[in-house]
RNA sequence: GCCCCCAUCGUCUAGUGGCCUAGGACGCCGGGUUCUCAUCCCGGUAACACGGGUUCGAACCCCGUUGGGGGUGCCA
């Protein structure tokens, strides 16, 4: 059987770089084993998922070099490769659980199960589903049905016992079925939950090795037991350690930056990052720090993965970044200049933003250069303007920060709503609170005009900027952290809610 | 709370019972080369979480404790 894996992300932000990691060793494995790796699209969640996500993730597992052998863009002999396009698979399979007695409709609101959940947890009990709607009566579901009434459809689960699988880095899991919850097959719009579509999806797409992160392996039982359902040959588990921030804590965009867009726009190469994050829970059998690609492939043994979780150090990434610099001859060095952003299509961009204030042409550096750096160098202090407090404008900054990450189009347009929608929340004049944002983007509040700049840099450097912005102001003792920062969220829901 | 996973220098890791007075890399510190800086070279700092076993012998095997992480959603 030819060992195909695949790497199935969620289209709902920045394409992160555990991700990449994933994809990796995915890629790895499935190559070293003259496999098929494939990408697969799970936007199953509707009100999240966006065409913007979507695209954003090809361009950088792409740019990483994750070449995928079939996929949505590409295509493949089992596709779609979009979950979003495979509806009526996932619905067929529901439907065959459900009459096999092994899934039931479920007509609990959302109220009802919060409730629940909270009486669950005041008792201590183990948190999940009640089985209320399990022993209904089969006219009362018809008839329920019948009358339009939204359900969703679950699984049902042994109420004793455990589940037992294996897992190729660890051998032996065994976890209670009473810790194993009454999972959400189909939701009441339809759509499959991830863990039906994966299950459906990996054995129709004939996955053999499922490699994927740890965060699964609680709920691996259900999947285990979907497979025993529809009779299927799981596939082989293989869950690698998380990526973690220095603190030890799951890898996050507030403590690091995780967009593999910002490691692209910060001019890392992808070289570097393939070699950084083949250090990553793992080793050469041979030792070799640097290795291409291939050489990882070649040598790929995916039981020498190591356990515990590795903290990604941005520095150590620098380290190799800068080796592979140094190694190019400077040609290829220009080609590579060329690629990340000087190049005509970015300076034609750029120029008409600069060129009324050129006065000779030697000036077009001094003015442009904050558009190309990564860390800006300015001091905390210019980031308040007279007026304000520290606190003040670290909370207008977390405000931007929110409201421009949310998904969707990435333009003038936009950029300017979200600073008028601020000045219009919190009563005060553009003119007054852009400085903040000038200093944030640009190191000085003379600069190139901000939401031109901004788009330029495009939507992850934007974010990051802000946060090196309120990591300066937290150095100065401007702390929006913890309890702090719980109060402003708070405050900025119902500041900035509707509108 | 309950369930699960994990545990070697600050960080990434090598190490699968004797080769370990624990090796390499990043970082940090000191020195050298260089018109400056960076590179480069040399040196240093620093770890087997703890307690019990098993064994002639444990970083490596077993148990417990502690610590860290994850899960506990009509998110993935």
């Amino acid at each position: 059987m030819t060992v195909r894996t695949r790497i199935a992300p969620s289209p709902t932000g920045a394409p992160h770089i555990g991700t990449a990691y994933i994809a990796l060793f995915n890629y790895a494995f499935a190559k070293k084993n003259k496999g098929q790796f494939i990408l697969r699209i799970e936007d199953t969640d509707q009100q999240r998922s966006t065409p913007e996500s979507e695209q954003a993730i090809f361009d950088a597992l792409r740019w990483v070099g994750m070449a995928w052998d079939e996929g949505p863009d590409s295509g493949g002999p089992m596709g779609p490769y979009r979950q979003s396009e495979r509806m009526e698979t996932y619905r067929q399979y529901g439907r065959e659980l459900v009459d096999k007695g092994a899934a039931y409709p479920c007509f609990c609101t959302a109220e009802r199960l919060n409730e629940l959940r909270q009486k669950q947890m005041e008792d201590k009990a183990t948190v999940g589903y009640d089985g209320h709607c399990a022993g209904l009566p089969s006219d009362e579901v018809a008839r329920r049905i019948a009358a339009g009434e939204p359900h969703v459809i679950r699984m049902k689960v042994p109420s004793s016992g455990e589940c037992i699988f294996k897992d190729r880095l660890r051998d032996e899991i065994r976890i209670p079925w009473a810790q194993v919850d009454h999972q959400v097959l189909l939701k009441s719009d339809g759509f499959p939950t991830y863990h039906l579509a994966n299950v459906v999806d990996d054995h129709l797409m004939q996955i053999t090795h499922v490699i994927r992160g740890e965060e699964w392996i609680s709920s691996t039982p259900k999947h285990v037991l979907l497979y025993q359902l529809f009779g299927w040959q799981p596939p082989e588990f293989i869950h690698l350690p998380l990526l973690r921030n220095p603190d030890k804590s799951k890898l996050s965009k507030r403590k690091n930056p995780t967009s593999i867009l910002y490691y692209q726009r910060a001019g890392f190469l992808p070289a570097a990052i393939r070699n950084y994050l083949g250090l990553m829970a793992y080793s050469l059998p041979d030792g070799r720090e640097f290795f291409s690609l291939e050489d990882l492939v070649e040598t790929f043994d995916i039981d020498r993965v190591s356990l515990g979780g590795p903290v990604f150090d941005v520095q150590k990434l620098q380290h190799f970044n800068a080796e592979y610099i140094r190694a190019m001859p400077p040609a290829d060095l220009l080609k590579e200049l060329k690629a990340w952003a000087l190049n005509d299509e970015v300076w034609l961009k750029v120029l008409p933003l600069a060129q009324p204030r050129l006065e000779q042409l030697s000036d077009v550096m001094d003015k442009t250069s904050f558009l190309f750096t990564d860390r800006l160098r300015y001091e905390a202090a210019a980031l308040i303007p007279g007026e304000m407090d520290g606190l003040e404008v670290a909370k207008l900054i977390k405000a931007a920060q929110w409201l421009l990450e949310v998904p969707g189009a990435w333009d003038t347009d936009t950029v300017r709503q979200v600073f008028e929608r601020i000045a219009e929340t919190k009563a005060l004049k553009l003119k007054k609170l852009l400085p903040i944002f000038f200093v944030a983007m640009a190191g000085s509040t003379v600069a190139l005009p901000l939401f031109d700049s901004m788009v330029l840099l495009g939507r992850d450097m934007v974010l990051r900027r802000l946060q090196y912005a309120l990591d300066m102001l937290d150095e100065t003792g401007v702390s929006l952290k913890g309890k702090t920062l719980k109060k402003f969220e708070k405050e900025f829901q119902s500041d900035y809610a509707g509108s």
